[in-house]
DNA sequence: ATGGTGGCATGGCCA
């Protein structure tokens, strides 16, 4: 089972991208983040045609996820985060097979110290008091998405900008994604590969993708139980390269052979 | 240093 995460920023924009991709990588699974339409407006019967089923919570302009299904119909779908009121649609989980998967788009922050960077924290404290409640109920738990935090300095192109005092690097952003994993989960592209450089996210300003300036922010985590499964992990950086691409690039975990 | 590029409620906002 090959479970994905791609920030596309705008399925409206991308999505003969997401098409081509799926065809191409073949997931069974695909967290969507920054779809940026309404649900009136989900492309379900056009990815239907490809063999995907999907679950969707989405708004106009900003924001907006997905759950993609290959030959099956995402189950007990759940939106939002229970219990936290929030206008701005980030999150989606259900269960395909037997695994819940949860589709996270984490707040970006802006800057340190913001007002958005405040909300970013609290975002991220109420998404571990739930996954640890989703993680009790469902040992078999992938989550993934854009996390907007890159895990460590391997992670960045330049640790001498990225760092404590950065958006996206900064200790508290970094020790809320170690909260998480505490909960008994694994960051699945570390289980196999340490090297440092690896990219998933390239800003759009000052040529950053030819000049190979990224950060690794798109993550899948797999839960101990899963952990023996995982077997491979890796980010597509061809679509990257495609004609007015997103900035992300999809994120990948193989679960068994 | 407060821009640089891209998306969209096309006018500022968000990333």
């Amino acid at each position: 089972m090959k479970i994905a995460s791609w920030n596309v920023n705008s399925l409206n924009v991308r999505l003969p991208h997401l098409e081509q991709w799926l065809k191409d990588a073949a997931p069974d699974v695909v967290g969507i983040q920054e779809t940026k339409l309404d649900d009136a407006r989900f492309p379900d019967d056009a990815l239907a045609a490809l063999g995907y089923r999907s679950v969707f919570s989405g708004q106009k302009t900003y924001n907006g996820v997905a759950i993609l299904a290959r030959g099956q119909a995402p189950a007990d779908v759940q939106v939002g985060i229970p219990g936290f009121e929030d206008e701005q649609k980030r999150v989606i989980a259900a269960t395909v097979g037997d695994v819940r998967i949860v589709n996270l788009y984490v707040v970006n922050g802006q800057d340190v110290g913001t007002d958005k960077y405040a909300y970013k924290l609290r975002w991220l404290a109420a998404v571990r008091d739930w996954l640890a409640a989703e993680r009790a109920l469902h040992p078999r738990l992938v989550v993934v998405g854009d996390f907007n935090i890159a895990p460590d300095a391997r992670d960045v192109h330049d640790p001498a900008v990225w760092n404590e005092g950065h958006i996206l690097t900064s200790t508290a952003e970094r020790d809320a994604l170690r909260a998480l994993l505490d909960l008994g989960l694994h960051d699945a592209f570390r289980l196999h590969n340490d090297e440092a450089g690896v990219f998933s996210w390239w800003d759009y300003r000052q040529a950053a993708f030819r000049r190979d300036l990224g950060l690794r922010i798109d993550l899948t985590l797999v839960s101990d139980a899963l952990r023996a499964e995982a077997v491979a992990s890796g980010i597509d950086r061809e679509p990257r390269t495609w004609e007015r691409p997103s900035d992300h690039a999809p994120a990948w975990v193989r679960l068994g052979v």
